[in-house]
DNA sequence: GTTTAGCACTCGACGACCGAGAGTGCTAAT
DNA sequence: ATTAGCACTCTCGGTCGTCGAGTGCTAAAC
């Protein structure tokens, strides 16, 4: 869009006014914002042209102009200065995500969501980062007794999964020491659609069992590589909405957040194509009705390999975009490196306690 | 509370009436509810009286009248009728926590809230169970590769648990096996606070350890049994507050969930005495402020030994506590089954995709 | 003595009305 | 091209009066 200078400036005055007041601004407010190096009769020109172009809106005749969502689409393309994330916050962010244990990818990814809506004041939502192709690297069996032993399972993205098995009839260690072979043998490296029917059988037929035991473990393999593979969203903070005046409506803010809780829409939310790149939906942009006065910013996370994640907000078009979007940079970016930087344990025989990864997020 | 029996029933069917309406109920509208058998007048004189009991209220004069926080308590103890779950709701139940994999107590227990909010439109929290004590009953360290291995510990709750450990230093596969048998002799069976720094360079000195690693393990035991033995409470459908009349004031809504978003605080509601009890604590028998007009009904459920935990909704005193109480109840009551019955894995070499426990939970 | 019909009274809810204030668009002067 | 001035419009907040539901009281009926 082509705009003089001047409308640029007057539009990127009414956004941020806007922004900040939620009340309509008005020719005098602006002029009062610019310095007076214009006066109010020549902004209302200018604000009257705006809105022909579609930019800006009157609630009503003689109420002050509000953004349009082509209005905030332009002002977030071409206007809005980047913002950096404030020092204090940075900390906050910084020591939160490092307070989580390392290895334990899903809480990581539910802090960082509900970093991101509290530092917003936005509901935020989280998806766990999905790897390409889950496949398990290697299989151990851990007999405690006859009736009861642990399946340990490693998998491609270094997680461990365990599962503890309680028989009604009795197994031998000897038998548990064959299947650990046969399972590291044919179902390591396979991806779940793999584990075939006819894989299981003819496993059955090698370990010679009779008992159901082994169509149990790769039922179990099956599920857990489902589970690796799948991505699971969160949300947090959904009640942040009501603290904002465009969700003063309860039937508004209800209709968005129980919105915000059904799973398979929310897979549906925008995301961005490429690594800490930033998404920001406006308004009617958004595909799902419910989501047709509200904005959504999403950036992406990525750890190493093939696997990333999502994490964005979702609140009124009259939001601060700049700012919400620095604040989720920095989380996502903090999540990429303790995600993907590995949680390499550094011995240490000085110390006592000896915590883990104390790598720097360094700042963007 | 002595009270004439038809002051009883007048005070019920005031309080039934609230329940469903949430406007203050006139002496006509309980005339009609009763049947014409008494006339509305007399029933005005009974309303008086009640009033002047403590057990009504008006809102103003010329309204009609509203149960007080006594008059709940008066209905809950000695009024109320009893009910019985809906079939379909407690088909419902059934298959939601029988679709959890057993083993993974937290999910069913999550599943329990989100079970209890949707049945009853109120914000539910559940406790996870809590042990009286914790301890290891076994450790193993699965050897992956020079600098890897995995940490597989079982607890006496019968749940595993596993740690991925990479080293920048290598550390040599007897060494694991020396480990192995010296955490099994002297950390299973002890809880967390005799795991003490004494005994940690015991063992250092035992195995010959100067990197450092019995410190990690042990940080990683102590960490685990502090785990296992703190009780966190999650909330569930929060937002359901918003539905009911009494939380249209958004600000009452907000402070009451902001209330319910704080772990210390959660910790405080109102806990049954016995198992299967159902707890009942009515406005300002609430100690929190943020509670004088909200009710509570808990329920506890109890799983063998010593691990018990906590189901409860959060809602106005305008409450139908006959319904939410046998649905919480009824809930409770399926978890405590599915949860104590063990998970005992039937073989059966007739079925390709073994699924786990069929146990029917059995309605009350 | 208890119950009931009748009636005057009270008080909040709802809608109409009105003035104040903010902001606009237009016109004419700079 | 810009600006001062002005008439016009529309919302917001307050006041006022009506309406209706529900009460308490009194007196009659059972």
């Amino acid at each position: 869009m082509n705009l003089s200078e001047r409308k640029k400036t007057i539009l990127r005055a009414v956004v941020e006014q806007y922004v900040q007041t939620a009340e309509p601004v008005g020719s005098k407010t602006v002029a009062a914002e610019l310095g007076s190096s214009i006066s109010s009769a020549t902004i209302r020109n200018e604000m009257a042209e705006l809105e022909s172009l579609g930019l800006l809106e009157q609630p009503h005749t003689s109420a002050g102009r509000v953004p349009s969502s082509l209005g905030y689409r332009i002002y977030v393309n071409e206007l809005m200065r980047r913002q950096k994330i404030s020092n204090d916050d940075a900390q906050l962010v910084n020591s939160a995500l490092k307070s989580r244990t390392p290895g334990q990818a899903a809480e990581l990814i539910d802090e960082a969501g509900s970093l991101a809506s509290r530092l917003t004041t936005y509901p935020a939502y989280a998806t766990s980062a999905a790897m390409g192709v889950a496949t398990i690297v290697r299989f151990d069996f851990i007999h405690i007794d006859s009736h009861t032993f642990i399946i340990v399972t490693l998998l491609n993205n270094d997680t461990v999964k365990n599962k503890l098995i309680h028989l009604t009839t009795p197994i031998a260690p000897q038998m548990l020491t064959k299947l650990g072979a046969v399972f590291n043998a044919s179902f390591t490296g396979i991806s779940e659609e793999r584990i075939t029917p006819a894989l299981i059988t003819s496993t059955e037929r090698a370990v010679g069992d009779t008992t159901g035991i082994v169509a149990v473990i790769a039922g179990f393999t099956i599920e857990l590589l489902c589970e690796a593979k799948s991505v699971d969203t969160r949300v947090t903070g959904a009640m942040n909405l009501l603290s904002h005046p465009e969700y003063r409506d309860i039937d508004k803010a209800q209709r968005l957040i129980s919105y915000l809780s059904d799973d398979s829409e929310l897979a549906k939310l925008p995301s961005p194509d490429a690594s800490g790149d930033i998404k920001i939906t406006i308004g009617p942009e958004n595909l799902a009705d419910e989501l047709r006065d509200s904005s959504v910013i999403a950036v992406r996370y990525d750890v190493g390999g093939d696997m990333q994640g999502l994490i964005g907000v979702v609140g009124p078009t009259r939001m601060e975009y700049s700012k919400v979007a620095a604040r989720l940079s920095y989380i996502a970016q903090g999540l990429s490196v303790l995600l993907a930087g590995g949680d390499k344990l550094q011995l240490n025989p000085e110390r006592k306690n000896s915590k883990l990864g104390d790598g720097d997020i360094g700042q963007g």
